[in-house]
DNA sequence: GTGTGACTTATAGTCCGTC
DNA sequence: TGACGGACTATAAGTCACA
């Protein structure tokens, strides 16, 4: 688990963020707003820019209506990934 | 998903970290060595006192040999729960 | 081998904008 | 609607001495 790695890893996230958030006609900001959340922010995660807490992973999975395991079924801490 | 749930689910995070740690035969040193991280901050974050990062749930996933969506399995982001 | 409080530094996260 | 920036405040990261 290098960095480089760390940083993929970050925005398959963001990706799996950005889907999920497209296919509920939310907007950026919109979704910001449902999460309670920036709207500069939201769209550095979706990015892959912004390490957030577990905490915020809890609220967008839960505006998302997801469970948090599923934002992370893509991600693997493992170099070789899965 | 208030304040007191939050903390909830970061507890529970917490037991199923601690759970798979002494399953693997490691003590909070050895296995804060093993995720290049302090002792005291793996015992907090076992205790459900430290809302860890992203970065972090990875290093820890890595350490315990498991998939990063395991340590969440336990996690819901809904008050009623699943 | 672990819990805890205190502490400093890094960064998470907000708010103001512009393009 | 979303990318990006600067300046700010809140809090996570990371370490310590001591119980």
């Amino acid at each position: 688990m290098d960095d480089h790695e760390f940083i993929t890893q970050l925005q398959k996230l963001g990706t799996t963020i950005r889907e999920l958030r497209s296919a509920r006609g939310f907007s950026q900001e919109s979704f910001a707003d449902a999460c309670g959340l920036d709207r500069t922010y939201v769209g550095g995660v979706e990015r892959g820019e912004r390490n957030l807490g577990f905490k915020n992973l809890l609220r967008i999975s839960e505006a998302l209506d997801v469970e948090p395991s599923e934002l992370l079924a893509d991600i693997s801490a493992k170099s070789g990934g899965k």
